[in-house]
DNA sequence: GCGGTTTTCGTAATAGGTTTCGCAAACTGG
DNA sequence: CCAGTTTGCGAAACCTATTACGAAAACCGC
């Protein structure tokens, strides 16, 4: 390996004016321009790269930030990440990427792991999250800029960046209504998970706007479940049951995400019922097997890439702060859904 | 930040004893339990945590390994990402995810931020790869345990981990066969993809195998593209085209991946034909959606995780190499697929 | 030609661990 | 009781880059 002191050598003069040349340091002003490119030529021909150990070292930074996701298999996942990945790109981070399996002890350890890696900053996509949510407390002492994604926690300690799922379940009810529908079946999320009741909020607004009431049997609660891809088996499950009860028909189905739509379908298509001829039925979120299966489905659209994105950018605002010693301020922001009308939805007859 | 020194004056011993105690080093033999005890007592109290880059300055070595993905947003990539994750957790490795967007220059500047991060091994997966090949030169010079998933380069300097292609088209077409289709249609992988010309061999070899004679207006190409989605699009026009030759009907179509066959899927449903009824389709990979749609798809599942978990062992074995100057021998396994029959595939009556 | 500033560059301290070396005490065997 | 080994521990070197400080030269104005 080349150290910086055989650029010295090289170049014949100090560590101390390689660093300064190379970093373009404050002090370089006063460097004359032949003793650079007499530095800048030593380096190159050696090839030096500064080893980033010592270089974090003394200054303390890691140039690096922590993602922490509940599940990876959550097809949610894979957009947001792209969106993190990228901003962190433009800003020469790189991610340390852990997957926490929902499971308390690997959430501990891996948070460990990181903070003594001094990661700059953290985020947490926390879309599936079954755990305590004093383990979140645990995050607020770590006292570097942190960001959740899909769940929020109000106060300055932490920031946040949700979709507006009351504004997405009223997009869906609405749409549905629109359509003519007005017996429809809805299968809600887990109680424990946060967005379940904004959403659940939104089609309540939806149907009390529209002056339609809705049918308690025709209501259903996906139960608790560590896994993400469990929806698909419970929406199938919930939706033979729905079916079941001949006397409560219904037109069109309102699930909790786009998950349990695929489960919802395929016990349609099990009973015989074809998307969207005989029922329409709507998801949430548009991973990307929304837009690949047949018939595509209808859904409400989390711009996942873009709260990524933006999850990172409040983390490295954040970054900013700390090495400015300005106050950390906690951003909580909530994004507007978007419905994505496909084919899984028709208009009744 | 409390340093080995605090916890040294703490305990009343020096920062050598702190040292050798703390990381149970081979000299810590010959410290006695009670001094052991206080020196542990007072990193406890004080709540002592190394400073992981002093001590990969000193131990050149990082605990981390970089991830390369040529896109994230392949669904082929979420499975594998959950292998090579888990393998390196067990072993408290810690990943670096960088997603190269399939950019040369991206993976250029990628490379350089891995390995100036010293990352002790290298796991590529270089599922949709259609940049040069030469470009995976610049890692055979990198000079650190190397592992490519999906792409075989012979040779001893770099290991790699494949599905046996061969196999899953022969498993593929002898599927198709078995159910009594003799027209069978086929969208290959593009000619520059390393997956495409050896799943058609298998494929061949499978027709010859049974005496059955390919219809080359049956057989269309997918086109190179950079976006590993964009084989959803390319399957659905090639299948339009397809059917568009009314004289060469098709009663089964083998696709080149699962996406294509989503692809297909819709623009048989476009035409008015259902799966199985009226065509069957079979896939390759078995990503998640496969199983999620309706009806759910007959496909050649790789071992996905386990082929990620496979290259971080071979990753963690070559770090081993390393470190005890052993020589580091390249490793090329080869994967059984395995045919996962659902229901987009049925029985000619 | 003398104080003062600017330019140019190096010495040494620093960051926080690990490791080599060596000293001294305690023990072992003959 | 003496040579030789085992125990127990610390001083100092080391890993590599950054930076505070200061020395010396060059330059300026008067």
């Amino acid at each position: 390996m080349v150290t910086i002191r055989d650029v010295a050598k090289e170049s014949g003069f100090s560590s101390t004016t390689v660093s300064i040349v190379l970093n373009d340091a404050p002090l370089a002003r006063y460097i004359p321009p032949v003793t650079k490119k007499r530095i800048e030529r030593a380096a190159e021909k050696l090839g030096y790269r500064p080893n980033q150990f010592a270089r974090s070292l003394r200054s303390k930074r890691s140039h690096t930030v922590g993602v922490m996701v509940f599940d990876m298999t959550d097809p949610y996942c894979t957009l947001v990440l792209r969106g993190i990945e990228n901003t962190l790109y433009q800003a020469s981070y790189l991610p340390i990427l852990t997957d926490v399996h929902n499971e308390r002890s690997r959430f501990e350890r891996y948070l460990e792991m990181l903070l003594d890696r001094r990661v700059e900053g953290l985020v947490v996509l926390a879309n599936w999250l079954f755990l305590d949510i004093n383990l979140l407390a645990d995050l607020e002492k770590s006292s570097i800029p942190t960001v959740l994604i899909g769940c929020e926690l109000k106060g300055d300690s932490m920031s946040s960046v949700i979709v507006d799922n009351e504004v997405g379940g009223y997009l869906a009810h609405g749409h549905l209504y629109s359509l003519g529908h007005r017996k429809i079946a809805f299968i809600r999320g887990p109680k424990t998970l946060a967005d379940s009741s904004p959403r659940w909020r939104g089609i309540r607004k939806s149907a009390k706007a529209r002056g339609l009431e809705l049918d308690s049997h025709l209501i259903v609660d996906l139960p608790e479940s560590r896994d993400p891809l469990s929806s698909f088996e419970m929406g199938q499950k919930l939706t033979e049951n729905l079916l079941q009860q001949k006397r409560h028909q219904f037109t069109a189905l309102l699930a909790f995400d786009d998950v349990t739509a695929f489960g919802a379908i395929r016990a349609l298509a099990k009973a015989g019922l074809r998307v969207p001829e005989h029922c329409s039925v709507i998801g949430f979120d548009d991973v990307a097997a929304s837009a690949l299966c047949t018939p595509p489905l209808t859904t409400v659209r989390q711009p996942m890439e873009a709260m990524g994105a933006d999850a990172v950018g409040i983390v490295l605002e954040g970054i900013n702060c700390v090495l400015e010693k300005r106050e950390v301020t906690a951003h909580h922001r909530k994004v507007t859904p978007e419905l994505v009308v496909r084919e899984s939805t028709r208009g009744l007859v």
